[in-house]
RNA sequence: CGGGGUGUAGCGUAGCCCGGUAUCGCGCCUGCUUUGGGAGCAGGAGGUCGUCAGUUCGAAUCUGGCCACCCCGACCA
């Protein structure tokens, strides 16, 4: 058929791309590397979105929404910071057009429009926040500041990709201030917390929590926590970032506080995020070669009943029965779609409704209603039972929830399989070409060591593993002593 | 930005080497028969062949520029 999707093990990246295509989540745009986002695929991430903004309020925090250009000079004021994005800022420098006098009907920049001084459009806002924050906060009273904005942010990549590395993308981005260094790091560790609890609850998907190395630190951060991922095809994916600022950004824009004993500080921040990266995640996770998969608690539509009939009468006598049983699940809170269309056939449905990842689907026939049964499928497994009508709100409310733990269990169980030991070079460099996944082995803790064993096998260090455990060993590549284990991965 | 590739109907494509007005499948429209896993038959609509220029009696096809997209590097949530 047309619609197969192509085989995971030919070529990963097209599955993924088709996945995404024919199951109607996205499109490109005619904007280079930004990406529509479509219906289906908007419904997901306004899931996602109302289960971590409820994470967040229960946290403690409140949303927000500051300009999306940045005036050059705020930009640069915290330099690591702006250094790291330099490389991938759009610029804003005019502010009209006009038509042009040499070819009606076109439009040309108006070079007396020209802006004194440059705008960018935020690849991310730490600096529009603290220039901001600078006039909130005076006292320890103010404090801690604890905001959250959801907003879209660009960065100007040479290389796009959609979901995963689009040059617009939406996302959400905490950023905090605070009396002490300690309780920042706390509101670091705890926003990672959050993140690593909505990928296993709701995404279902297994993460390691950790902390980045220098050379994958956040630019301007003094510290990075991450939680990193692993795809069905072995390759790891940074599913969202919590980092501790230390007080650079509180210097750069000079936001100082007086504590208890009135003397003058500065704030202590941390920033935290994730972006519409975890569509990518949630498709590369779950997904088959019928297409997407999506874990019951973040499916717009857990349940789709498809009608079997004949004649007019036929539909008639079924709506009656679902219209019935439709009310009995949504009173259960489960969200329920009758496809009545007569313009499609029941295997078109199905088949239509299995791309597109609703978990649940409830076919019922003119047997059906002859023997007081349904059948229900489940997109995980592809299997189908007959069941009780009387019975069928309570065994869907469950399948839902086996649904929901059984691709967390499925994504736990390949994680850990593809999850090595590694003890010299040669084994790492075996393993990566064999069965990638993550790779446990000892690193010598510099810089050097890790770009080297990049370069050779483009295997990145995601993190270190928090409350890691200790053990002695020698560095794979150096030879050097080391006392704990560290996490490589080919990434995306 | 470096290397490779591709642009032909809404989607996927054949044709290009060797120039003569565009092939096939899906989808779409109409009708009839169908409907428990992507229906069958019949009829129909839809294309300035990415774009600009050049060569030629004639260009999807040859030549050059530009643009877009995909893959591999560098960069990255």
């Amino acid at each position: 058929m047309s619609k197969a999707i192509t085989s995971q093990e030919q070529d990963y990246s097209k599955w993924y791309n088709d996945i995404v295509v024919q199951a109607d989540l996205a499109d490109h745009s005619a904007v280079r590397g930004c990406m529509v986002i479509k219906p289906h695929g908007y419904a997901i991430w306004e899931k996602m979105q109302a289960a971590l903004d409820k994470m967040f309020k229960d946290t403690g925090h409140v949303n927000a929404y500051f300009p999306l250009f940045i005036p050059k000079s705020l930009f640069e004021a915290e330099e690591k910071n702006a250094e790291g994005f330099a490389k991938e800022c759009a610029v804003v420098t005019h502010y009209r057009l006009k038509t042009d006098p040499a070819n009606p009907g076109k439009l040309i920049v108006d070079p007396e429009a020209k802006l004194e001084e440059e705008l960018i459009v935020r690849p991310t806002s730490e600096a529009i926040i603290w220039n901001t924050y600078k006039g909130w906060i005076q006292s320890y009273r103010d404090l801690p500041l604890l905001i959250n904005q959801w907003a879209n942010v660009v960065r100007w990549e040479m290389r796009t990709r959609l979901f995963l590395r689009t040059a617009e993308f939406l996302w959400q981005e905490g950023h905090t201030a605070h009396a002490t260094e300690k309780e920042a790091l706390e509101e670091a560790e705890r926003m990672l917390d959050v993140y690593a609890d909505f990928a296993e609850n709701w995404l279902a998907m297994p993460v390691i929590k950790g902390l980045k190395t220098a050379n994958e630190r956040f630019a301007g951060a003094e510290e990075t926590y991450c939680i990193e991922a692993l795809m069905q095809d072995g390759k790891a994916l940074q599913a969202g970032t919590s980092h501790f600022l230390g007080q650079n950004f509180a210097k750069a824009f000079d936001v100082k506080f007086a504590n208890k004993e009135g003397k003058l500080d500065h704030v202590w921040a941390t920033s935290w995020g994730v972006s519409t990266r975890l569509m990518g995640a949630l498709i590369m996770s779950h997904s088959d070669n019928k297409g997407l998969v999506i874990p019951p608690k973040l499916a717009p539509t857990q349940v789709v009943i498809v009608p079997i009939y004949k004649s007019e009468e036929g539909l008639q006598k079924i709506s009656a029965c679902v219209s019935e049983l439709k009310r009995k699940l949504q009173d259960k809170n489960i969200s329920v779609k009758f496809d009545d269309r007569d313009s499609q056939r029941p295997g078109w449905k199905f088949a239509e409704y299995e791309l597109k990842g609703i978990p649940v689907r409830i076919a019922i026939g003119e047997r059906d209603l002859a023997e007081g049964t349904v059948e229900i499928a489940r997109r995980d497994l592809l299997t189908k039972e007959v069941v009780k009508m009387d019975a069928v709100d309570t065994y869907v409310s469950d399948l839902l929830d086996k649904i929901q733990s059984n691709l967390y269990d499925k994504a736990l169980e390949r994680k850990n399989k593809m999850t090595q030991k590694v003890d010299t070079y040669a084994d790492f460099k075996k393993t990566l070409d064999e069965k990638t996944g993550f790779i446990l082995a000892h690193w010598d803790g510099t810089p050097e060591t890790e770009e080297k064993i990049k370069e050779e096998t483009k295997a990145t260090i995601r993190c270190i593993p928090l409350n890691n455990e200790k053990e002695n060993g020698v560095c794979i590549y150096s030879g050097k002593p080391s006392t704990q284990r560290v996490v490589f991965a080919r990434a995306y």
